[in-house]
DNA sequence: TTTATTTACGCAATCGTTCCCGAAAACGAT
DNA sequence: ATCGTTTTCGGGAACGATTGCGTAAATAAA
């Protein structure tokens, strides 16, 4: 049950000399003869020697390691944002802790709370739905914690950012659904806490503008747990088809959302895209498996973990504080399938 | 840049009493007087005293947290088997450290090297594809450092396991095919060197052999990074196609298999179930809406994760070394849908 | 009152590492 | 030979927390 890893003082007491003298010598310290140096070296590899990160992070206040907060990572995006996330952080000698909130703002205040006791030496954040109240990161930041947000983000706390340009993803995905002819498009999105939410919709609604559309905000459905729940789902689609216009489009705001609405129209027995067309945000890799394949508003979410972690490292490992912040904003990309075409020989 | 939090010693100084008597107050010792125990717990709770688990882990040699090591974590069956394991590991005040080999052997050694120095409490493994041998996993092991084993398991270290019954899983899939008139069953598999490889294609043996059909060694195509690089499928379909004896259906042993397989016959023009039937090993969320449904052997991944996660705790917190150890062995769920029927009126 | 026993707390070591400071030895300059 | 520098190394404190041991004061027993 015991585990004994070799230290410092071992090789020390091997060689007859002070812990001082040897941890010099490991640290390519200029104050140590090339001697007693090679000694050192020679002897650490022989007993396998590896530093204990856990004393050096409570010596040097730092543990070269990043925390992550997300949703879930069970869902496409979050997990290609991980995997860009660890690529950086893993060259760069960086460990990265993930936490999930799966949407809860009670988890995301222990989860912070647990890291930041652990001292990680940053953060990156997607906000949790149920987050409206910032208090518990404005303190984190306040005390000088590095924190770098990305997807779900606020305006709130001034850091760097990273996302993707959800406006124009959403217009695109909108406009592409006018240009094929539908005219009534519901919106199926997340809470209306989460900054995704307003610059998603937001775009919808200035395509429609655009082409002469008037917005009717019944259209506009908003599920809380932005789809962790399926029966929410359900319910959105329900009020979708009953209003007295029932749409002949819907647009989904997110992963879950997007495949969520496909199952309850499936269930439903509705035929994509003969009776409703469907686009979504979603980095699904088997959108082109889909029964019809599924035209998505794509994200670079390994880029954009790549991006995040960039940032963060920068801003720790900067000597001075940084005071000039950027809000990286990347390209999503309208992957246009057959679940959005109308077809035109289809004849009722 | 500093993170200066509260400390035991300044409670101390704030109430003019040494940090011994803090430190007995606040774990509750019964040679503390009541009211210097009230005093500290005010004192405590006023300045928002969080214990550093850093210190903590240096001076317990115990850090209450796993390492969880899997090859990656964009993968439905993997990110719910973690999504099991937090469930567990939160509630009883462990973190879980996630690390992704990529399935490199390399990987595989740098990161079980780096949580061991972080001091975690235990392991949870699943191997990676490339590993064969396994040193760096025993000599953790021999020192006595709690290890369970999931899903890719060994037989070389004797340990608790948990893992699917692979061979009925396989066995079903494949019975479930001869039922539906098939005789020509391709096998696309991962790597020789894993433990749900040989117990996969032995339960597709077995199902062929008790139906009196002669095992073809050509129907059975490794993917040796199990369809993490997607040309390899494309290679092993391609092989399977080009036999004198084209099979009728294809049996995917491993989530991206099965997705990868899908893609590659969509591209290549091929009907599933028309022309081929296809059966694979999958958690994914939305068989249902592949186009056709697909059938599934699903696996109880949050089970999985949950069992593993109990028995290393289990083994973490016993008093005594624990010798008996227990492989167990969940049942996997084969979840018919169109994929693998084939159209009785489907005539050429 | 004296002695024995609790009670309640402080001191200091410990975990593994770094680093400031002091000092011995070696060297060069005078 | 003497002094000043440089090189090279050891001692010990520090990071935050726990804990065995020692001990003064308080209480109980004689």
């Amino acid at each position: 049950m015991k585990f004994e890893a070799v230290t410092i003082k071992d090789i020390a007491k091997a060689l007859g000399i002070s812990t001082s003298t040897v941890s010099r010598a490991l640290r390519d310290s200029h104050e140590i003869s090339p001697e007693t140096k090679q000694l050192v070296l020679d002897c650490a590899e022989k007993l396998n020697y590896r530093p204990n990160p856990i004393a050096l992070s409570l010596k040097e206040r730092r543990s070269r390691s990043i925390g992550v907060v997300v949703c879930e990572i069970a869902n496409n995006f979050f997990s290609q944002v991980i995997n860009g996330i660890e690529s950086i952080a893993y060259d760069r000698g960086y460990n990265v802790i993930i936490s999930q909130t799966r949407e809860s703002y009670d988890r995301e205040v222990i989860d912070l709370q647990y890291l930041a006791s652990r001292s990680v030496d940053g953060l990156l954040i997607s906000l949790s739905t149920e987050t409206n109240d910032l208090n518990h990161i404005k303190s984190l930041h306040n005390k000088g914690l590095p924190i770098v947000f990305f997807d779900r983000i606020t305006e709130e706390i001034n850091t760097h950012k990273v996302i993707v340009d959800n406006f124009r993803g959403a217009y695109d995905a909108t406009e592409h659904l006018l240009r094929n002819g539908h005219r009534k498009i519901g919106v199926l999105t997340n809470s209306e806490f989460l900054s995704i939410t307003h610059e998603r919709v937001a775009g919808y609604k200035e395509a429609l503008i655009r082409n002469g559309i008037k917005v009717d905000e019944n259209y506009i459905q908003h599920c809380f747990y932005g789809g962790m729940i399926f029966e929410e789902i359900e319910d959105a689609v329900n009020k979708l088809f009953t209003q007295k216009n029932k749409p002949d489009a819907i647009f989904a705001t997110g992963d879950k959302l997007t495949t969520g609405c496909l199952k309850t129209l499936k269930r439903r027995g509705v035929k994509v895209p003969d009776d409703i067309s469907v686009v979504g945000f979603s980095n699904t890799d088997i959108a082109e498996l889909i029964d019809p394949p599924l035209t998505v508003v794509r994200q670079p979410a390994f880029e954009m973990g790549k991006a995040a972690t960039e940032l963060l490292l920068q801003l720790i490992e900067s000597k001075r504080p940084i005071k000039d912040f950027e809000k990286r904003i990347m390209t999503p990309e309208l992957q246009i399938r057959e679940s959005s075409i109308r077809k035109m020989e289809t004849v009722e």
